[in-house]
DNA sequence: AGACTTCTGTGATAATATCACACAAATTTC
DNA sequence: GAAATTTGTGTGATATTATCACAGAAGTCT
């Protein structure tokens, strides 16, 4: 398989760091919906993806979630690994958003890696410090941005990835990915449309108005 | 100066690195109310307490704040030297809660150390990733614990701090803290203190009833 | 004492969350 | 192909949290 491709640093290992990855790296098929990781199971390590799309999310106790980081092809991400960094307790979950393929690398092969070589280690460190970011920037949108705002945010992104007018999605879904109730996001699209910017039938969302979606931004 | 103590990698560097670091740490005594660092101001860098306590946050637009972190003796913290790891745009801003002692390392030797020495790496990444979980943690608490509870418990474990059971705070510092509104922490605290688990007086927060309050959390 | 600043209290209103339920559209079952 | 079931959406009522506007109380400084 190819997945040297889709490890940027894999030019900076030695032969025998290559095989002991080679020898252990899992490659999975998986059908939308699929549920890759989560908190219950052991940990699936560093993911690269191939094709498709991934979401990292959280989980509250009473069932609420919240997406936390998107991966799309050639991403990487350590957070299915966060069992091995230290003080890692939190339970994040990853799941299939479109048929997806990817590799997994065992975290503990991973942090054997970071913890021996300096270029694994400052790879790890873009890792980290990229997850932190995005999760930093996931803070402001939440603390000082309001609904409306985010929202109309998302639309557009969804939009963009889809490279079309027309979302299939729904309105549970895209209060998972924001973290909010379902009946938000209904009141917050009927709104919407009676603006003129959006219009919606069932398990989809037009966008009719992209300009004025932006200025909501 | 011995900051060599409150440096944890300190004895893994070569004699050569350690002096470049020798010769560019700065040393600072700063006042309660004290600006460390702002998004304005040029990167600090890797801070180390000496004693006292800060407290990073973020700022919004309109001068909403909330704590993403606070630094006692003998924490380290790369927040304050975010500009040099990639992808990190936002403004953190650090002040001194208490009169503090502390040291910087410039943001940019330490990132040329973790660049080229395996053990400065990977202590980065230990503290990048107890940063990515606090903020995990954080998250957690904003999106899913209503506000009492987490008003308890930050007046439990402002009073743990305190080490006594009242409290010399104002509400409008609370507010910051939990990135609310004054009004919100009055509303709440008077709500608590008609419970009897608070006496309230200007500027003092006296917990009357701990075991009460600790079950709000 | 008077002027000023800081801190707290509170009503009115808006935004968002929660609960309960109804209905409509798709899908499955018979 | 009608009936039953699942999935998706709509909406009122209520609770929680945020925002705005202001007032008054408690400290500080002349």
């Amino acid at each position: 398989m190819d997945f040297a491709e889709y490890l940027p640093i894999w030019d900076k290992l030695t032969p025998e760091q290559q095989q002991r990855i080679a020898g252990v790296i899992e490659h999975r098929t998986v059908k939308k919906g699929t549920h890759i990781h989560d908190s219950s199971a052991e940990c699936l390590g560093l993911i690269l993806v191939r094709s498709g799309q991934l979401r990292a999310y959280i989980l509250s106790e009473d069932g609420r979630e919240i997406t936390i980081s998107r991966l799309f092809e050639y991403d990487v991400s350590l957070l299915s690994a966060s069992c091995v960094m230290p003080d890692m307790q939190f339970n994040v979950m990853i799941e299939a958003e479109k048929d997806s393929e990817f590799w997994s690398i065992p975290a503990c092969l991973f942090k054997n890696l970071s913890d021996e070589s300096l270029a694994v280690s400052n790879y790890a460190r873009t890792l980290l410090s990229s997850n932190f970011s995005e999760l930093m920037w996931l803070m402001e949108q939440i603390m000082w941005k309001s609904f409306d705002k985010r929202l109309a945010a998302f639309l557009l992104e969804e939009a963009r990835l889809e490279e079309g007018t027309v979302l299939h999605i729904t309105h549970e879904k895209i209060a998972s990915h924001l973290g909010t109730a379902r009946e938000v996001v209904t009141r917050m699209l009927r709104y919407f449309q009676n603006e003129g910017m959006v219009k919606l039938t069932r398990g989809t969302i037009e966008i009719t108005d992209e300009k004025k979606l932006e200025g909501c931004t």
